[in-house]
DNA sequence: CAACCGCCCTGGGTGC
DNA sequence: TGCACCCAGGGCGGTT
């Protein structure tokens, strides 16, 4: 699923391909897909027409090409979106739900989304910090590879929570962009187990959990960010950088590649954490 | 207000 | 073979 390197290479690509071009034509496939955009489909197409793409923007998962008319396109890939750009007339995927055409009759902009959890809507947008965002962007806060990201105003944040850390670390208004694998993935780094309350983490401790969170998609962003032609083809989430990079991140069974035992996987949250039983113990009191 | 929980949705995989 | 069931995931709205 597209995580944020994913969503910043696919910001990438609609900077390269779609900003800065003319907007002739919009058809809504299926209703879901702009479920967010409450004026329905008429409304949705009629606030692109006319108007063209001025530039591709993006804070944690969320996306939006800002438009000509001052309002934003946002988009959430959720677990299967993708946005594609494909020569008229190639033929439609199986899961299309929206096509933009462009006046230049150059390729099309084609969100593609098997499992519709993500969606695009039209949005004003709010000035928050200096920065104008979507207004349903508004109280996410930055992530971890925003330029004016506060590292020192994360750590105090993670800290407030009364919760446990991997919740406090999901949470996209203490921390945007990080979702289960980054979260397992930086906790493994950080020999930390989900279960730690936050607020009890030093604030040494907090800060090395955040920088691993932000050296793993660091990491991913190099990894399949390079080839812009396979683009296209990587936002789907096969990147290879998963197979290849995962430490413990569905790795059930797997020897934790630090001490060998084997890597469990505990429930959480009506999904799964994955963790080394010896590098991450369980906190004190800790039962399933 | 902060924390928490259930729900949204589809298709690939598995077990009977 | 077919069917029932499970699982993945982020964000949101409602409740405590």
């Amino acid at each position: 699923m597209p995580e944020l390197p994913e969503v910043e290479v696919v910001r990438r690509g609609l900077r390269d391909h779609v900003v800065g071009r003319h907007i002739a034509e919009v058809d809504v496939f299926h209703p879901r897909a702009i479920r967010r955009h409450v004026p329905g489909a008429v409304d949705f197409a009629a606030r692109l027409v006319g108007h063209s793409f001025t530039e591709a923007r993006r804070r944690g998962k969320y996306l939006w090409v800002d438009l000509s008319s001052g309002e934003a396109v946002l988009a959430h890939l959720g677990m299967s979106g993708q946005m594609l750009v494909q020569p008229v007339g190639a033929p439609d995927e199986k899961h299309l739900r929206v096509r933009v055409s462009f006046a230049d009759d150059g390729p099309e902009l084609r969100f593609v989304d098997q499992r519709t959890f993500g969606g695009l809507s039209v949005e004003g947008v709010t000035e928050v910090d200096g920065v104008s965002l979507p207004t349903p962007v508004a109280h996410i806060a930055r992530d971890p590879m925003d330029p004016d990201f506060d590292p020192v105003a994360a750590v105090a944040a993670l800290r407030r929570r009364r919760t446990e850390v991997k919740r406090a670390l999901l949470d996209q208004t203490v921390v945007s962009g990080i979702g289960n694998i980054y979260a397992d993935e930086a906790l493994w780094l950080a020999r930390l187990h989900w279960a730690r309350p936050a607020d009890g983490l030093s604030r040494a401790k907090a800060a090395e959990l955040l920088t691993a969170a932000t050296d793993v998609m660091d990491q991913a962003l190099r990894a399949g960010g390079t080839s812009f032609d396979a683009l296209y083809v990587n936002v789907n989430g096969q990147s290879g950088y998963f197979d290849r990079s995962l430490n413990a991140y569905g790795q059930e069974g797997e020897p934790c590649p630090r001490c060998g035992r084997p890597i469990r996987r505990e429930p959480f949250m009506n999904r799964s954490s994955f963790s080394c039983p010896r590098c991450q113990p369980h906190p004190p009191g800790f039962q399933l």
